[in-house]
DNA sequence: TATGAATGAGTATTCATTCAT
DNA sequence: CATGAATGAATACTCATTCAT
């Protein structure tokens, strides 16, 4: 929930932009991005005006709750990696761990406008270049470590990974079993060669900047 | 695009109600399920009064449209019991090959409202569990076969199979790759047991009900 | 319910055409004058396009219907001065008598529209100059009689009577009570004089172009 | 034009509810209770925004017109109380005087669906009692003081009142006659018996719960 | 001729955004 | 600055009327 912006804001205002966004954030999530804007307001206990004033539209609503985000799923990756023994142990944290970043990215899926209003944004689009070169980093120490099978790219985990960034028909332990035998088929001498070449970290950024 | 209904509509109007239900699948898979009524019926090249002459509000024509896909992916699943040799390829089938009725599902999941519009709808509560028994028919016979690992439910296999009905970050040839890791994990013989207990059909319905 | 057109109309066209007329006045008196077309149709039992070919659009139809009513009611007029045996009997029954003609007027008094569509027409004019002449026999006879007070005109009466075709609060009993109270305030020898002049007939007749 | 409700508005809120009031009220008795709400905003000087913000639908619209018409006829039969030297000149005041209040009820008249609309609402429904209280107060004080005859009830002098808030073939001298003509009926020691027997408050207020 | 499908103008209503208090 | 009132463009939906079957 941090600020990400270059000026320091008073602290009630600070604390006025905090409860907007998570409020936002709450409200994107169970209706959509389209949730109408004086609802946000209200769920945030603040007027129309005031968010229009942090937010000049919808679009930096949106953008600023997908920062806010995303930074926060960098984040998570920067831990996995300091605080777990192997990599295939943050692999497994990062994919499956973190219950609270999951969520994230389904903002970016709800729908085809919210896709374009994030795509570009500079922000965002460092924090997923650290995300996935943080995941980069990951991959490739687990191929050494000789746990993940060496012939699939940071791209292939990262599409995994986006799998599972929804509600499934719902149930937190069915994307628990899911994620399993995700890894399971991820583990080293799996069964069957891939079809395709490895998708790497360029090929996935390249793909991003496409779609 | 069949009627799914009891009474024949004149030739035209038949016409008018597939084109209708063409353009809205498109609209609604590109620009998700708020789109322009209006602009819908432009592109199925009817006045707005004929489309709402078939469909009374939005509801009606979300209903319709996933009542026709439903019901598509339930003919397919069917195909695949028909066609396919070996229960593991009807699974890799039902997974992987559908193309076009991969994108039947995507529509519960573009936005939060239209969840609540399709998911008590008779014809498509019908039309799931159909599907759910017949992928029941295939997962039960592939660990009779031996190719599929016993510890996973038909649940687990639908979840996977949800996993996979969204856009991910674009590529095609990314999906079938996932699909290879996830398919590696499916396999007879696994490297680690699961976490929890096998989601099976009545899991799976059950849990559908409550969400 | 006849036709009050030239040309006679083979005989299912005329029960379509009575049937219309029946729906539509009983629509009318329920729901107002701008009830749906279609809605119409479907209490007189034929399809919309029917019910177009015989009257071309709303107005036409409002106007038939009001033909219907009026002519019914200078109908009652005639009878009244046949069968009554004194001009204030003549009276009473017409004020108060005819229960299903006062609904006529109602007709024109439900929307401000309805009352410029029905004004003008020919017809119309003719049937209520019919009923305002035979109301004038009616007044002066009962004058002549010595039962009306002298200092009424025509158009007093028929003020009254327009009052009276309106559902009140509703029941029966009560506007025939009314009815009785004004009769009282009609005999001849009351207890003030009257203020302004009395209304006559032509009076009447011009009030109605004017307004 | 009063407010009518609990919580005070900003004085220029308060002020374009008061137009909105006013031009409906207008808008209403002239074109009927479906005039097109951008029109009555329009006339109201103000955004059909503001409309809906303050009403919001028709319904709330046509139900606050007809509170505040209720509610200033009850205002006006307690002064006719207060103001008046005799109960008869009261009530030849409340059913004849009041020119702008006599349209008040019209609004109830003018269509089917308006009066669903208004008849259940509480705070009408409070005025209207009181309104019935107070004329109730000035029939028995009128028959106490002999002026009026005493076998009339509330309920007859309510359904003469009503049978006056109408527009006429038009005039306002014609109204002035009928109204003499039924005053005339009224005073006591008249000629005939009234049929049935006295409509009296109770008889009335349950009937209108009935209709 | 009867039918009901198609059309699109007309209205109600919502909601993003601006602006006065 | 915070607030919430005002605005009007965008959109849903209705229904009179026309036209193909």
């Amino acid at each position: 929930m941090s600020t990400e912006q270059g000026m320091r804001l008073r602290a009630d205002a600070q604390r006025n932009r905090d409860q907007i966004i998570a409020a936002a954030t709450q409200a994107f999530l169970d209706e959509g991005t389209e949730h109408p804007m004086e609802e946000i307001a209200r769920l945030a206990g603040v007027g129309i005006g005031t968010l229009y004033r942090r937010f000049p539209d919808r679009e930096a609503l949106v953008r600023a709750v997908a920062q806010d985000n995303f930074g926060a799923l960098a984040d998570e990756a920067r831990a996995a990696i300091a605080e777990e023994d192997t990599s295939w142990d943050a692999l497994v944290r990062l994919l499956g761990r973190s219950r609270v970043l999951r969520l994230s990215l389904r903002l970016s899926l709800l729908s085809p406008a919210t896709w374009h209003t994030i795509h570009d944004d500079p922000l965002i689009v460092r924090h997923r270049t650290d995300i996935l070169e943080l995941l980069d980093e990951i991959v490739r120490g687990a191929q050494t470590e000789g746990t993940l099978r060496p012939d699939v790219g940071t791209g292939d985990i990262a599409v995994l990974g986006t799998l599972l960034l929804r509600q499934g028909p719902g149930k937190e332990e069915m994307l628990t079993r899911a994620l399993s035998l995700m890894l399971d088929g991820l583990r080293a001498s799996p069964g069957t060669p891939l079809p395709g070449r490895s998708i790497g970290l360029q090929d996935l950024i390249t793909s991003m900047q496409k779609t």
